[in-house]
RNA sequence: GGCCCAGUAGCUCAGUUGGUUAGAGCGCCGGCCUGUCACGCCGGAGGUCGAGGGUUCGAGUCCCUUCUGGGUCG
């Protein structure tokens, strides 16, 4: 699958969409990210549905017509944010049998599987996530296999949402979960598959306790996703992690690290000795971080990366950029995700210029 | 000239009735971040407590002298 077509646009695979979880890619705005050659974001239903409301969006004329970005959207379901809010405070939030609760601020949110998907058509989303019970892999094999059953029977009901109330040819997504086991990935797999979805997500923490990549249960989650559909690696993940996922077959991408590492200072760039993009190389390490706030750029006139092209690297010195992150002016974050926005989208160009079967030995 | 106040980390300051290895914030140096509660978080370096003398088992804390800055009265 080299192409996805969507209400908003057609996409090139394998893709990154950046995360715009409230309605914006933090610090930049959409002429921003259309330079950088974004195509897509991720954006996020539960935190929508707090703030600004999901009513407000629909009453202004849903998510493109709100944020003016043109292209595809996703939406994610709120499913990782329960996961991720429970893992820091377990009183934020609770997974009962068909539904979640959240608790912040004082205030409590309900999500079920049909409120879920209502939002999320009411938004005008693009790619609609079910919603899903996340887990991580070190959560027990109990935990897992209640993530699964969930997961399942939740997919059901959004499946069955969107068919009644979708409107235009908006794509619905179903997520797998089951942890490091691979019976309850196949089982959790088999069921969302006959349930008639689009695409799915690889759900879960994508990553073990050392931080490294789960690559065996990714793989093989990878091979039970239909070969001519979308297989999204849900928040995956840093440069090399997304070069072993496409050589998996996973052809969507999104994450908040280049954003988030842009805002803390971390800029991404290909090796020097590439000269260019066309000869950047993705076997063995082919990046490195400039820490912007480092001493060594104070005077350093040259850009943050001689082989990008981003308004940043076309326009300003290390040393002014530097200097900017140093007085702690907001043009540094937008500089800063502009630049390891691009280095993502040449990332994906890269991986894009060859059809997967002539990746054959070549991103080991 | 008399009296009063202040001198502690690069900066702004805390430091109990004298009591372990003198603290904080900011700055500086380095690191972390994976379906974003995240312009956030973690770590490190840096001080003969203005100087000199004294009292004491022990002084940034008390006493004397002196230097610097500020205030005030003649």
């Amino acid at each position: 699958m080299n192409e996805l077509n969507l209400p908003h646009g057609t996409v090139k695979l394998p893709a990154f969409f950046p995360d715009g979880t409230r309605g914006v890619v933090r610090c930049v705005d959409t002429a921003d990210l259309e330079a950088c050659g974004v195509k897509g974001i991720v954006m996020n239903a539960y935190h929508l549905m707090t703030k600004p409301g999901a009513a407000t969006i629909k009453a202004l004329g849903g998510l493109h017509a709100f944020t003016g970005w043109k292209n595809p959207i996703v939406t994610d379901s709120g499913g990782f944010q329960v996961f991720s809010l429970l893992r820091e405070n377990s009183s934020m939030g609770e997974i009962r049998p068909n539904e979640i609760i959240f608790r912040k601020d004082g205030k409590k949110t309900v999500l079920s599987p049909e409120k879920c998907i209502q939002s999320q058509l009411a938004y005008g989303s693009d790619i609609v996530m079910s919603l899903d019970y996340c887990t991580h892999p070190d959560d027990p094999p109990a935990r897992q296999a209640e993530a699964v059953a969930t997961t399942i029977r939740w997919g059901k009901k959004c499946a069955e949402t969107f068919k009644t109330l979708k409107k235009n040819d908006s794509l619905l997504f179903g997520i797998i979960q089951g942890g490091n086991e691979k019976l309850l990935r196949k089982e959790c797999a088999d069921a969302l598959i006959s349930m008639g979805f689009s695409g799915f997500g690889f759900g879960g923490w994508p990553l073990d306790s050392q931080g490294r990549l789960t690559e065996e249960i990714l793989a093989y989650t990878a091979e039970l996703m239909p070969e001519n559909g979308v297989k999204y690696a849900m928040g995956v993940g840093r440069p090399e992690n997304i070069v072993a996922c496409a050589h998996m077959g996973y052809n969507l991408f999104d994450c908040v690290i280049p954003t988030r590492e842009a805002r803390h200072n971390r800029l991404y760039v290909f090796n020097d000795e590439f000269e260019n993009t066309r000869n950047i190389d993705l076997r063995g390490n082919f990046y490195r971080y400039h820490y912007i706030l480092d001493d060594e750029h104070r005077r350093d006139s040259r850009p943050v990366s001689c082989v990008c092209d981003c308004h940043t690297c076309k326009n300003y010195s290390r040393a002014y950029l530097r200097h900017l992150a140093s007085i702690g002016d907001s043009l540094s974050s937008r500089l800063a995700t502009i630049h390891n926005l691009r280095f993502y989208t040449i990332l994906m160009e890269k991986l894009q210029s060859k059809p997967r079967s002539a990746w054959h030995g070549e991103f080991a």
